[in-house]
DNA sequence: CTTGGGACCTGGCTGC
DNA sequence: TGCAGCCAGGTCCCAA
């Protein structure tokens, strides 16, 4: 499941690859996967288009292009980004041609995978809240947002517009590094709690990102092989295993639908 | 504004 | 062996 570690991954990857290449031919295999445009005015207005530069936002991956229009790509559950894969899948929805005569497959298990191709980024990115690697993102603002918010902690984290690039996954790990229960209000949270869980998101997204993201599901990086953050997890889809600290069994309870897995005896409501 | 629930989507798993 | 039903979760949409 690409959370920002592994969208980030992804970037730092592919870079190499894509940067400064030109798109030659565009094939789309999946009639959902473009949003906007119309799939046909996609591929027309993206031939011949260069690639200046990657960037990650949240969960998005945005190629911006030489006419200061930006392919924007969200992999939702299990999509991929695949340089020369060797091996076809019968999930290939896009094939990108390169002028180097590399092929950039976006593979979609689920077909959630999603494609924009945009002059104002904002319409589609605008409304995510602030990276929390960024400078900016300290725990002084964090503490200032999550007073105005009552839902349960783990809800407030998955909340794109709240921070951007959370997911399931890391919000667990996270909540487990500071010690607190998911289902703890987020404005309850005393000063020391939120100057914890602040640390705890940075260095679990940090280490994630070292270890080229988690391979929990389908994820793969472009060329192919396997992330190994998912070794380092302590709680996340881990629930019935001794919890690491205390060996407590990890427990699983589904907040907004989503399963959350923590460790009843260090995480205390 | 915040919040919570359902829909989307497919493959793997469970239990009958 | 076959199959119905559940589960996985990122995001959008809608209602309260």
């Amino acid at each position: 499941m690409p959370e920002l570690p592994e969208v980030e991954t992804i970037k730092n990857e592919l870079s190499p690859h894509v940067i400064g290449r030109q798109f030659t031919q565009i094939a789309i295999y999946d009639i959902k996967l473009v949003r906007q445009p119309s799939s046909g005015k996609f591929c027309q207005k993206l031939v011949r288009q260069r690639v200046n530069s990657l960037e990650r936002r949240g969960k998005y991956l945005m190629f911006h292009l030489s006419s200061s229009e930006t392919l924007i790509i969200h992999l939702k559950m299990a999509g991929a980004l695949l340089l020369n894969p060797k091996q076809p899948d019968c999930h290939t929805r896009a094939i990108f041609q390169l002028d180097n005569g590399s092929q950039l497959v976006f593979s979609d298990r689920r077909r959630l995978g999603a494609l924009w191709l945009v002059k104002n980024e904002q319409v589609i990115i605008g409304k995510l809240g602030p990276e929390p690697l960024a400078t900016e993102s300290t725990a002084e603002t964090l503490a200032k947002r999550l007073q105005k918010r009552q839902a349960p902690i783990k809800a407030v984290l998955l909340d794109q517009g709240f921070i951007a690039g959370i997911g399931n996954m890391y919000a667990d790990e996270a909540l487990f590094t500071a010690k607190i229960h998911p289902l703890r209000k987020a404005n309850s949270l005393s000063a020391q709690e939120i100057k914890n869980l602040y640390k705890s998101i940075r260095h679990v997204l940090r280490t994630a990102i070292s270890n080229k993201g988690a391979s929990v599901d389908t994820y793969k990086r472009p060329n192919g092989q396997l992330g190994t953050a998912h070794f380092n997890f302590r709680v996340a889809h881990r629930g019935g295993r001794p919890c690491p600290i205390c060996g407590t069994s990890i427990q699983r309870l589904a907040i907004r639908n989503r399963g959350s897995y923590f460790c009843p005896n260090c995480q205390r409501v």
